[in-house]
DNA sequence: TAGTGGTCTAGACCACCGC
DNA sequence: CGGTGGTCTAGACCACTAG
């Protein structure tokens, strides 16, 4: 009973990509190439890479071959910053303020994240959009996954861009919970907006390559000239 | 440049299903036996079939067979009731209130409905769980589509599963868009809550198996006791 | 044991891309 | 033009289910 010959390829060139062995945006070999290299059937190999890129993990087109998924800006925030204008436009924030913090970890923290980190970057930032406030985010990353996180600022408007070009971690899904809320002090403030308005509060915990959680998040949202948009299937 | 064989047959297995001629929850021809019947290869039908299984319009399983679909009440609200609590357990509700009104639609409704109808239900309904109110649910459907509807009260807890039983009306995916609010009345004392509680407002566009807008629904959570969860890919 | 879907192979041909 | 992924076929064998 052992794991079909398509899901070890799978499990290799995750393997091979989180080890920077293949680099974001750069090109995979061949349906034929992986499979002489692999000893597997052209059909077996393809049938790993269609799996690698539903998964979101590279992309493939005809013609031209099969690339590691790179994170943009525009990528990123379309997979994980959902809000959308009432026409349906994606909402492309600018970021006002960042604060970055090494402090220690919570217990909860430590229950979350990969590897129970000790201490972690706690990223506070402030989002606007047309020059209205729109989200407060803190991300919590563990120090040891980032090293040096606290020197390149300016930080990016989007973290996982920097995530993948700068430590080899590509985060690939998430999970959100989202609750009704209203604002309080400090928040409120940062926002610009009177204590008591209604908001929506997102708490993520980000997953990686190899399904680590290596980030959770937590995004206070007003939801003025957007809304939060979401597909079920 | 014509369609691919195998989207060919998927269209001709949705037609199929839309029309009836494979009912709810009953097998479909085996792999070879539908590629016999519509002259492609077993590979070709069985691209087909997975496709399907993936949009979530039949369900396979080894040595048994290839299965339509059933909307059942627990499926029904995993895939479109996303409300979980703090323990990751799925919220499964009860229901408080029905009412069913029949009126004109409006302008707005026309525009987003299949069909542009000019009679719709509105299904306004309050769920519990626990025994504490949850949500406030506004259902807007085309009278034409589900005729009788208003006539087969006490309805079920999950509409979709009436729809596709007696009507052969499948929803199969959504779209929602969520904001933040405070509650007023009416819905506040529906809900037996003070005006101005927090809340998450959730428009909604259900579309069938040939996707077609056959709902609008708009909820009114409030997120004590549980959250409103979201996979982000 | 018969019938189903799941894996794997080998090979053909097509459509698209870039040089 | 050569190289890529996309479609399609034919056939073999395995794993699971149910009678």
């Amino acid at each position: 009973m052992t794991e079909p010959l398509y899901k070890q390829v799978i499990n290799t060139l995750i393997q091979r990509i989180a080890d920077g062995e293949y680099l974001p945006g750069s090109m995979l070999p061949s349906e034929f190439d992986l499979a002489a290299d692999l000893n597997v059937s052209q059909g077996t190999a393809r049938k790993a890479l269609v799996e690698l890129e539903l998964k979101g993990i590279v992309q493939r087109s005809q013609g031209k071959g099969t690339f590691v998924t790179v994170r943009t800006p525009e990528n990123s925030l379309f997979h994980f910053f959902r809000l959308r204008t009432p026409q349906g436009q994606q909402v492309t924030p600018e970021l006002l303020s960042t604060d970055v913090k090494i402090r220690a970890s919570s217990k909860e923290e430590r229950s979350l994240l990969f590897n129970a980190p000790k201490k972690v970057f706690e990223v506070s930032r402030v989002r606007t959009f047309k020059n209205q406030p729109l989200c407060h985010e803190t991300s919590i990353v563990p120090i040891d996954l980032f090293p040096g996180l606290h020197e390149r600022c300016p930080l990016p408007n989007a973290l996982y861009v920097l995530f993948q070009q700068a430590y080899s971690c590509v985060v690939i899904s998430a999970e959100e919970n989202l609750t009704a809320g209203l604002l309080e002090d400090p928040v409120a403030s940062l926002l610009q907006q009177k204590v008591g308005t209604p908001v929506i509060v997102a708490r993520r915990q980000a997953r990686d390559l190899l399904e680590r959680v290596v980030e959770l998040r937590t995004t206070t949202i007003l939801t003025h000239g957007s809304s939060y948009n979401i597909d079920l299937r």
